[in-house]
DNA sequence: TGCCGAAACCGAAAGGCTTTAGATTTACGG
DNA sequence: CCGTAAATCTAAAGCCTTTCGGTTTCGGCA
C-alpha cells in the first residue's frame, strides 16, 4: 500500500491493456484493466478521465497509425485515396475498437488535425465548401463500415434453417474471405469516380 | 402480487418502451423498461430472451418500416435505389438504434428475407455472384453510417480552441443541416453509377 | 361446478460495472 | 532532513444483468 517505488500505472500501459482487451473481447472494463496491471480499480482514476477518457486514448492510439504523409501526395485524388487506404489499414489492425469509437465525438487533437488537412486538400483542389464534408463523411462511413465487417466476418448474418435464403447463402459463399475488402474497393471506386465527376462539372 | 387480472407485460409493450428509451437516451436497460411498465425487473425475463432478445426485437420493429415492394420495381437499379431510400428512411426514424444493432448478427427472419430478395434482384440483373455482397454491404455501410451521423448532428467532431481547425470549421458550417443527407446522396450516386458500370462491362 | 397445471408477477440475491472519497504510505525537492 | 505531493488502497454508493423460488390467478377439463 501507499506509493510504490516503481509505478504500476500510467496512461501508456492503461491504453495498451485496454486495446488488448478490445482486440480479444470487443470491449473492456476498468476492473479488467486493473486486474491485468495488478492494481485496484479505483487507482486507474488517478491517471485517466474515467472510462470515456480511456476510449479517447484508444482513438488516439489507433489513429496514430494513419500516415499523414499520404495527404501531401499529388494530385488530390491520389492523396485522398491513399489517405483512405491508410485510414482503413490503421483500423483494420484493431477493428473491434470501431463500435466503441463511433458513438463518442472526436476530441483527439491528432485526429482532428488529420481531418483539417483532408478538408484543406479538397478545398485547394477546387471543391465547393458545401461538398467537402459530405464527401469525407461518405468516405469515412465506407471505411469504418467495411472494417467493422472485417472484424465480424461470418457473424454479420446468421442464416438459420427456418428462414430459407438460398441466394443470400450463394452470394455470401461466392466472396467468402475477401468480402469486406471487396466492399471497400467497390465503394471507394464509386466514390472517387463520383468525386472526380463532381469536380469536373464544377469547373 | 401473483398473476394480475390484466397482464402488465408483453413483447409488444416491452419493445415499444425499449424503443422510446433508445430514442430518448440512445440506450435502454431492463430496469428502466420495468419501471415504465410498472413491473419488477425480473418479470421481463418471462417474456423476452434477456437484453439481447430485446435488441433483436428492436431490429425487427425498426426494419418493419422498410417497404418490401421497392424491390419489385424495374429496372433493377430503380429497385435497388428505392430500397436503399426506404431502408434509410426506416432507420432515420430511430437512428439511435443503430449502434445497438451494428454489433450483433442479424437473426430476424423479416430482415434476412429482405436481403434474400435484394440478392435475388441483383443476380437476376446479371451481376456475378461474387459482386453481389460487396455491393450490398457497401450500400448498407453507406446507409447506416450516414443515418448514424443524422442522429449525432453536431456531436461528431468536437472542435476546441487548442487545436485550430479553420478549414474543417468552414466546411462543417457550409453544410450545417443537410450534412448527413448530402453524404448519403453523394455516396449513393457514386455507388449506383459504379454498379451500372460494373454490369455494363460484365455484359 | 370444482380442481389443477401453467402463466404472470414479486422478492431477493449474486456478481459485475462506474465512479467518488478518504486514508495511507512513499518518493522527491528544497 | 522534512514537508508536500504522488501513487496506491480500502470502502462504499448506485447502477446494471440474470437467476431462482415463492405466490397468486387464470383457464381448461372432468
Amino acid at each position: 500500500m501507499g506509493r510504490p517505488r516503481t509505478p504500476l500505472l500510467d496512461r501508456e500501459r492503461i491504453t495498451t491493456t485496454a486495446l488488448q482487451l478490445v482486440d480479444e473481447q470487443g470491449d473492456f472494463s476498468v476492473p479488467q484493466i486493473a486486474r491485468r496491471l495488478g492494481a485496484q480499480t479505483g487507482s486507474l482514476y488517478h491517471h485517466v478521465d474515467g472510462r470515456d477518457g480511456i476510449v479517447e486514448l484508444l482513438r488516439e492510439r489507433v489513429a496514430a497509425a494513419i500516415d499523414p504523409a499520404t495527404l501531401d501526395l499529388a494530385p488530390w485524388d491520389t492523396a485522398l485515396e491513399s489517405w483512405a487506404r491508410s485510414y482503413r489499414a490503421a483500423f483494420a489492425a484493431h477493428p473491434r475498437t470501431i463500435p466503441l469509437l463511433m458513438t463518442s465525438p472526436v476530441r483527439a487533437p491528432r485526429v482532428l488535425e488529420q481531418y483539417e488537412r483532408a478538408v484543406t486538400l479538397l478545398l485547394a483542389a477546387g471543391f465547393a465548401p458545401a461538398d467537402v464534408m459530405p464527401l469525407l463523411i461518405a468516405l469515412e462511413n465506407l471505411i469504418l463500415g467495411s472494417t467493422l465487417d472485417l472484424a465480424a466476418p461470418e457473424t454479420m448474418w446468421e442464416l438459420t434453417a427456418e428462414t430459407p435464403t438460398p441466394h443470400l447463402a450463394e452470394a455470401l459463399a461466392a466472396v467468402a474471405d475477401g468480402r469486406a475488402d471487396r466492399a471497400f474497393e467497390v465503394g471507394l471506386t464509386g466514390l472517387m469516380n463520383h468525386a472526380r465527376t463532381l469536380l469536373a462539372t464544377l469547373a
